[in-house]
DNA sequence: TATTTATAATAGTTATACTATCATTTTAAA
DNA sequence: TTTAAAATGATAGTATAACTATTATAAATA
């Protein structure tokens, strides 16, 4: 019933899709809210078998191990991204605008999406500033990009990169500046609430306006 | 004999000094190398007392684990690259000149230092690029920074902040600004190698003018 | 209803992350 | 120089993680 959206990811990342069964769907929305809680080095799938009432035998069936899950739940993250802001994009001409909503979509891609009961779109961003980048701090990344795993992010950065092009064609960094705005966010985020002095902004509970007006500033300033 | 540097660090860090002892600064050495070749997940000690021809257990008695060794080697680092801008900026005044010689040590801390010979700074920062940020990003990050174990970063971008506030004292993010052109030159040197369509750079072996040239602009345009 | 497919239940294997104990070597103190 | 103390090595052992395999049962489909 209803509209259904299906995130297209690179079939290697699973063995099974997740998406397309009721204990698919649970491995995905249980394992947020567990990675959540303890963080990827605690997490394991005895654990998310416990919480979930099922087998550790099962989830194996669906994901090689802990590591393509977290790189499985990463890229759903970048597409989700990337979705909002073609959806809030959708009308809009002036590339100054866009960036502003995409530097919006980075800092505040937390609000629920309603399409997709199984992903706890807050709760998921706060796993991916917590543990996003270890999906790709691995020895095995570059036989992993070679098979296209990290496809969705960068067709994601490609895409704010068009548009930082357009604000300001000669500007010579528009793919350093694209995966640093997505980055910085993340980030700051997480230093503002875990080593502040690291940063000058401070975030309240899912209130990050003010990363979102240091993302515009910087980019105002460096495109100018 | 000779002139030798201690390097200090919270002693929280370790259960033994590893540099009061040659099988300590033996762990040093062959962690870095080790962890340079296998990555933080692969690694383990077993492995490196193999290495080095130790045992697991006299590992365990420098090091309560490889999570804490890791820190160890990050705040090593850091502390490294405050030594290098404070005598590189010893006799300057002009802060924007002092601001690209930071610039210069965040990049090219890979020039070895002659007087601690159980550390190769080359490779040291080249784990600090693929793994650096594992450091600080667990779930037990609140815990350790009360135990001022993240100590050395703090004062390294302090002390950034400083000479940015100098350049431009009305600069709304001094501490943000220090923070991500530290994170960048890392990333941005890690994408160029693993996932260049991230980045607009390019880098050759500890060759890394590009990223230096880019944090330049990105600094000189931000603080005018 | 028969048959395939998915999941559960259970058990087992190998590796990691430690801890404990005791022997031996090195260092430092008497 | 002997003796005690401290550091390291050798060895063994425990708990948990990260899987793999097997069989039973339930659900879906033909």
């Amino acid at each position: 019933m209803g509209i259904e959206i299906k995130i297209a990811l690179n079939e290697g990342l699973y063995l099974k899709d997740p998406q397309d069964s009721v204990l698919g769907r649970n491995i995905i929305k249980h394992s947020i809210l567990l990675l959540s809680d303890l963080g990827f080095e605690a997490f394991n799938f005895k654990k998310l078998a416990q919480e979930m009432n099922s087998t550790e035998a099962s989830i194996y069936r669906y994901f090689e191990n802990k590591h393509l899950l977290l790189l499985y739940l990463v890229s759903w993250y970048w597409e989700w991204v990337a979705y909002l802001i073609r959806i809030n994009t959708l009308n809009i001409d002036d590339p100054k605008r866009k960036l502003e909503i995409i530097i919006n979509s980075f800092v505040s891609a937390s609000v629920d999406n309603p399409t997709t009961d199984y992903v706890d779109e807050s709760k998921l961003h706060s796993v991916i500033i917590a543990e996003g980048m270890k999906a790709y701090h691995t020895k095995e990344v570059d036989e992993e990009n070679g098979k296209g795993f990290f496809k969705n992010y960068k067709q994601l950065i490609t895409m704010v990169a068009g548009v930082i092009s357009e604000i300001n064609p000669t500007f010579e960094y528009p793919y350093a500046l694209a995966s640093n705005l997505f980055e910085m966010s993340n980030n700051h985020i997480y230093f503002a609430k875990h080593l502040p002095r690291l940063t000058d902004i401070k975030v309240g509970e899912n209130k990050y306006s003010e990363v979102e007006k240091m993302l515009n500033y910087f980019a105002t300033n460096l495109l100018r």
